[in-house]
RNA sequence: GGGGAGAUGCCGGAGUGGUCAAACGGGGCGGACUGUAAAUCCGUUGGCUUUGCCUACGAAGGUUCGAAUCCUUCUCUCCCCA
């Protein structure tokens, strides 16, 4: 048992209940039932990011420990958004695009955690089927004082921002879910604790036993500053191809290394601290990283190509070997040639001729290593040029 | 129910009849520099067949030679009173 405790220290900074922990887990030891180890993710986006791994991971370390994971696809309560640390109500997402989203998510988990000793719930199973009677119900256990304690809800309410009513039900949503799995622990980022703890206070009055609440560190987002979330566009996609990977990782502030090794890279932190504590050079200390997260989520192949890839382009600026084609119908260079303009929009790297045109006037387009400096002169092509837009978009040009 | 304030580009936020595709900041993009896709500096940031045209300042109408700016109605938000 104390094996469990050492282990589940991991990717913890906060925990409430911690005899009650102790207590489930020795008599999950005696009795051999496994704890019901409670995980929500809302599907909201296409992508779960690395910082989602955090807790993903934690999971994970209870699913080794023998303990069951409840892993609940939040599609009911993603359509009303939660409204943690956000300063403003998020758009309610369609039915469909909830749907896409949840079945992706799941493909996505599965690189962390063992889908198949799992239990994997929906929750609009019960909340949907919750009725207008059990709604009603549901928000009659919380206070609108005790929802305003929350400081995302305060500092909206005295800056006078919109808070909707739904907005306030999210928190009992999740607690909810708590109760209809009668979760032992929940997990979550830090931020959630409130969330976490209303669970505890549903629980309580539906007669169960409390949850356990796990909270863990907020990973650091690319500008390593703020957590990464998708809404901050600062993070880091778990099935990201492994070259983008690597070069987002590369760009993370050098202090942000420690926490990157340690949730991220999932290395312990002793040993984390020692590496960078002897020294070395920053740039390798960074690949080491990038190369462990993109092993982590692709293999060990990817991640010595990608690092030979990210020396190769962006250190020394030189062309990758792999590039996408772009391919010219003949029709594209009937009248002598094609502007520089059109080949940037065929090749996708601009949305419209007016941003092509200023990239190329800004000296962010070139055919073989040559700046090309005039928007709309003809160019002659012979096929197999390479074209490269901007720092790293790169397109070898291929004629039919 | 009554009274007041407000809705501007990706976001925040100026602008109260022409010189406004709209100050400024953030974000994005490009360039320089760098170990880096960081920091910093410079530039740029609605679309198009680009010395011009089109679309845009919550929505729809109207006044005017001309409207983000004035009027009417509508929609939405916030505050105060009940």
């Amino acid at each position: 048992m104390e094996r469990q405790v050492e282990a589940l220290r991991w990717g913890t900074v906060e925990l409430i209940g911690e005899d009650d922990l102790r207590r489930k887990l020795r008599r999950s030891v005696t009795t051999g039932v496994p704890l019901r180890v409670k995980l929500g993710v809302d599907p909201t986006a296409h992508d779960l990011h690395v910082g989602f791994t955090v807790p993903l991971t934690k999971l994970r370390i209870f699913q080794d420990l023998g303990h069951l994971p409840v892993l609940i696809i939040g599609d009911a309560t993603a359509m009303v958004g939660d409204p943690t640390g956000k300063n403003k109500a998020r758009p309610q997402l369609t039915r469909e695009m909830v749907d896409d989203y949840a079945r992706s998510y799941l493909e996505q988990a599965a690189l962390v955690l063992d889908l198949e000793r799992c239990e994997l719930r929906r929750n609009s199973e019960w909340l949907h089927a919750l009725g207008f009677t059990g709604l009603i119900e549901l928000v009659a256990k919380a206070t609108v004082a005790q929802m305003l304690v929350r400081d995302d809800f305060a500092k909206r309410y005295a800056e006078g921002t919109a808070i909707y009513l739904h907005e306030l039900v999210y928190p009992l949503m999740q607690g909810h879910d708590s109760v209809v799995v009668r979760a032992d622990v929940e997990l979550g980022g830090q931020d959630q604790l409130f969330n976490l703890l209303i669970g505890r206070q549903l629980q309580r009055e539906a007669g169960q036993e409390e949850q356990v609440c796990m909270m863990g560190p907020l990973l650091v987002g690319l500008d390593g500053k703020k957590k990464m979330s998708k809404s901050a566009g600062n993070y880091v996609g778990i099935s990201e191809p492994a070259g983008e990977m690597f070069g987002k990782i590369m760009s993370i502030p050098d202090e942000a290394m420690l926490d990157w090794f340690v949730l991220a890279a999932r290395m312990p932190k002793a040993e984390a601290e020692a590496l960078i504590a002897a020294g070395g050079h920053p740039r390798e200390l960074k690949d080491q990283l990038a190369r462990l997260v993109v092993a982590r989520f692709h293999d060990g192949r990817a991640a010595e190509e990608a690092s030979a890839t990210f020396r190769r382009v962006i250190s020394n600026k030189e062309t990758p070997e792999e590039m996408p084609e772009l391919r010219l119908a003949a029709t594209e260079l009937a009248e002598g040639g094609i502007s520089a303009i059109r080949l940037v929009v065929l090749a996708g790297y601009a949305a419209s001729n007016g941003e092509a045109r200023r990239l190329v006037q800004q000296g962010g387009v070139r055919l073989d290593g040559e700046p090309v400096t005039d928007p709309t002169a003809a160019l002659t092509l012979a096929g197999g040029e390479v074209l490269k837009v901007g720092k790293r978009n790169f397109a070898r040009i291929l004629l039919d």
